[in-house]
DNA sequence: GATGAATGAGTCTTCATTCAT
DNA sequence: CATGAATGAAGACTCATTCAT
């Protein structure tokens, strides 16, 4: 099974952004402290004496503190999140799944473990989105394009099949994200579930999904 | 239909705390730019000015900027939230709703409604879970016992009825909560949809729901 | 033995200064705050608090802070002290004391005592003595005329006996207090000795200081 | 004649210390003010606009007011005092000084000339240590150690020799004390005698003490 | 490129003092 | 007389940012 691992990808974009060790020190270090403590409590002299360099170091590079936010949220709105989403689609091959459950299942997995493997970015995102809502229309504007159609495509085809209720796809999308998010943003806010069983709540959501979005009878 | 406005009852509790007019000032100033823009990006001159007061009347009230918050999320959490609960909870008569569909139509139509007409605490009370993640122990511990008795007699009572699956309370709370919010977040924290209607979402979540919680055949 | 309080007498000069009750409980407070942790680590709600009364009553009588202090300090300028020196002036009947160490020896152990018995007012005034240096001329000044003559008749008298040093009376007078102040200072600013004694103390500091000043063979 | 000068002491260790010219201009500004009005009524923005730096710049050395306070005395504590004693006890050479009344008058004038050469930093201390009484305590248990013994070594000497009084140890010291100090403090803490004759003030009091301290007949 | 000392505007907070009730 | 809410100037301290080395 795929599992995207934006970490990965974001630390690749880093060794690919001709960075030097330190400036990627600086970014990291950052990532992981304004996911702990948020952006306004982060200072920079925080994040130099943690990334082990000196505070003049950590404004060369990025010349503001915002900079450092955009050098780590720019990055995942313009590379990451298309090329996961992309890969995502692609690899997605409906034909072959013909099970509109088994469909969700896998789909709701992926996600979780991708959610779950990027705690940092996503906390990250969040506290910013709730400061900057337009960033969600940016992050939609970016996605929607490439999603829409897809996804638009393989709701028809389940449709078709009769294995999908006939709503619009925003409202079927609505749900599944809903329900996602029931199950991904508490662990990822707050870790109340201390063993999260990743393949029992997928099941459990696809199963959910399945009988809400049946077609009528 | 029963509307809870705690904006009112927050009010209420201001003019029962025995604060001056000017703290009250205070805390209602605080609470709109907290929600605008952030505790941490609001400053005490800030609020002192937009409330018309000088600098050290906010602090000889509240002690410190902390406890301005405190005085914001403190009776939503001490008051407003289990009287909310309470009335919420004495008000659904299962009795008169036979339907599980029109239940949730109902219920659903009521807290969307709650939260639009609230969503100024909300915003500061998101934001401070956030940061606070035991804040949301402590908020589930006050609904809680309160909510999860009468709640699961309800359950109950649809699922002896053959209306509702026979699953745990947890899990179909938990779908129910997750579909709710998938309309309400973005509303509250972006305002997405210009004319959202509330009847209409409320109708379409309790439908969906009411599919996917069916019993099973 | 005579034992002059200034406690007593500071109270005495309360009661009959016409203040109220609430008056009078700020003046005390206050004398115990300032002597505990200093006048400007004093403020002035600390003093209303510990007072029982409000804060505008603090200033309805004294005006300011430092008006609060000097209605300690100026009475025991003004009153106290010279009341004290007269009182001890008097009592001294050097035709009694034939011999100059009793004489030292009943002295000190009179003005240790006193000191001991009047430390909060000392340590107030040996704060602000190091804040106001022209305060000790002020307190030479109400002091010295009523005592030099006195001092200078008694030490001329001894001189004349034959058991005191031909040394000006200036000189004569440092070593006494030196000697003294080496056991009191301690004793008042750091509580050293918890089992310190006045008797002893003042008998050892008396034989040393008579064979100091005795005359030369 | 050996004349100890902590003040150069000290600023070899500001020297030593590896602080910018900044910082030092910030300790050497402070020691002035804090003896000169006092810590509480010295404020932070008055000591970076006297050493002409900015305020942040106080506070990226020394981190609190407190701490330039303690930049200031600790060393005096841990260095420049044991330095002097030391360097005063290696010089004794009681040897050398047959004469009671000569040691005395030897080691009072080095003792007056040294206070009065570091005036400021004294007064710093007096100051600090009304304030933390424990203080005393700390600077007894470094300088007792190292002059007990040799000063005890000293004083059986002169006792041995029949030019000292068969007295506890404690007990001569303290009179030795109580006498200088009737000199300096007055000196230090007010500059009541402008043209202070060390010379003789140091004969004066050697010539006092020697006769109170001399063996009893 | 990296350093870290220096900056100064801005933050939260305290406090002596006033005044309407 | 007494109260205590209100004031605003000042205080200690923080922090993003700059710049000479």
């Amino acid at each position: 099974m795929q599992v995207n691992n934006v970490e990965t990808l974001f630390q690749k974009t880093l060794q690919d952004s001709g960075l030097t060790a330190k400036q990627q020190a600086v970014l990291s270090v950052s990532l992981n402290l304004f996911a702990a403590q948020g952006f306004d409590r982060t200072s920079t002299s925080e994040i130099a004496k943690a990334a082990g360099v000196s505070e003049g170091t950590v404004f060369k590079q990025f010349k503001t503190k915002e900079g450092i936010l955009s050098a780590i949220i720019d990055p995942v709105l313009d590379h990451v999140i298309p090329m996961a989403a992309t890969e995502f689609m692609t690899e997605i091959d409906a034909a072959k799944i013909t099970d509109f459950e088994g469909f969700l299942a896998y789909v709701i997995e992926d996600r979780i473990t991708f959610a779950l493997e990027n705690q940092q970015q996503i906390k990250v995102f969040a506290q910013e989105i709730i400061r900057q809502p337009e960033l969600i229309q940016t992050l939609l504007d970016k996605v929607q394009g490439l999603v829409t159609s897809k996804v638009g495509d393989i709701f028809r085809k389940f449709q078709a099949k009769g294995q999908l209720v006939d709503w619009p796809v925003e409202r079927v999308a609505r749900y599944i994200v809903g329900t996602v998010i029931s199950y991904v943003l508490p662990q990822i806010l707050f870790q109340l579930d201390a063993n999260f069983d990743v393949k029992k709540a997928s099941h459990n959501a696809a199963q959910f999904l399945a009988r809400g979005l049946a077609p009528e009878k």
